[in-house]
DNA sequence: ACATAGACCTGTTGGC
DNA sequence: TGCCAACAGGTCTATG
């Protein structure tokens, strides 16, 4: 599922049922998801108090006030769903990705908040995981330190694509989703993002950082990567497979896609072209073949 | 350094 | 209707 728009989403629907409150206890209902889970998991918990809950790239972390910090990963089919203890009025903020009740065979780990909150992480694939590490040293940690620029903030600009595109030949989606180079984006929104861009997804990457279209294609690309991102922040992200939820928190940006998901259709630019799939790293592509014909 | 394929999992969808 | 292949928002590893 989650690519930074729908994580994001995810960090500030957890925020108000975790920033503040302490652990009171943590269930493992399997071994572990993607990985096993670190020894202690559970225990190593049990009474902190979250003291923030950031995000970075596609991760949640949430950090203690003893200085623990607890990294998740939504995978593909990671997600949260808030509610009030048995007895109690249930909170609207519920996340769910995919579906509006999440099999209970997929909830994997149960978060019981100290202010009456309970927490569940539904996986369906486990692809998800959780770690725990030092907070202060999020930046010597295997999962964070090779990590490119956080793509709304101002680290990520022309100059930067410029400089990381140097000399690599492989195709600019590759590129884009190269999470040491950018940090967040997945399959949808580089996508979207190329398009808007108007550059061909197996355009050399190499090409932003050479002649006289590269830097004025580098600016674009950069423009579009901040925009779809923010365009899909205030629809509340991307769900797929989903319906609207009358509280609003599961997203609509999957009906403002100009190319994912949309191969046969016309070009919402009235170009005359027909999205087009083809497949590059084993993922799928979707571009318009006349709006991103040339670099 | 890069590309590709396969692996990890389960569920849904589309074609015959 | 039933079955099976293809595909799904993400990484990670092995191999060439």
């Amino acid at each position: 599922m989650p690519e930074l728009p729908e994580v994001e989403i995810v960090r500030r629907g957890l925020a108000p049922a975790m920033e503040g409150a302490s652990f009171v206890s943590v269930l493992l209902n399997r071994a572990g998801l993607r990985f096993p889970f670190d020894p202690g998991f559970a225990e190593r918990l049990q009474n902190e108090r979250v003291h923030r809950l950031t995000r970075r790239a596609k991760y949640i972390i949430a950090e203690t006030d003893s200085g623990l910090g607890l990294a998740i990963h939504l995978g593909m089919t990671g997600r949260f769903t808030i509610e009030r203890a048995a007895g109690t009025t249930p909170l609207t903020a519920a996340m769910h990705y995919y579906r509006h009740d999440p099999d209970p065979r997929h909830d994997h780990v149960i978060f019981a908040m100290s202010r009456g909150e309970v927490i569940r992480y539904n996986d369906v694939r486990r692809f998800g995981y959780m770690t725990l590490f030092p907070a202060a040293r999020i930046d010597e940690h295997r999962l964070f330190k090779g990590l490119g620029a956080e793509p709304l903030s101002s680290e990520l600009t022309p100059a930067y694509l410029i400089s990381r595109a140097r000399g690599k030949t492989q195709p600019v989606k590759n590129f884009l989703l190269d999470q040491r180079v950018i940090g967040g984006l997945g399959n949808i929104y580089a996508c979207e993002a190329l398009f808007r861009a108007g550059l061909p997804p197996d355009a050399e990457a190499g090409a932003l950082a050479r002649g006289k279209r590269g830097p004025a294609a580098a600016e674009r690309l950069c423009a579009a990567i901040k925009g779809v991102l923010e365009d899909a922040l205030l629809a509340g992200g991307s769900s797929i497979k989903d319906y609207r939820h009358a509280d609003g928190t599961v997203g609509g940006f999957q009906e403002k896609f100009d190319v994912y998901g949309r191969e046969g259709h016309a070009c919402r630019k009235d170009c005359g072209g027909v999205i087009e799939r083809r497949v590059q790293q084993g993922r799928s592509t979707f571009f318009c073949p006349r709006c991103q014909a040339r670099f």
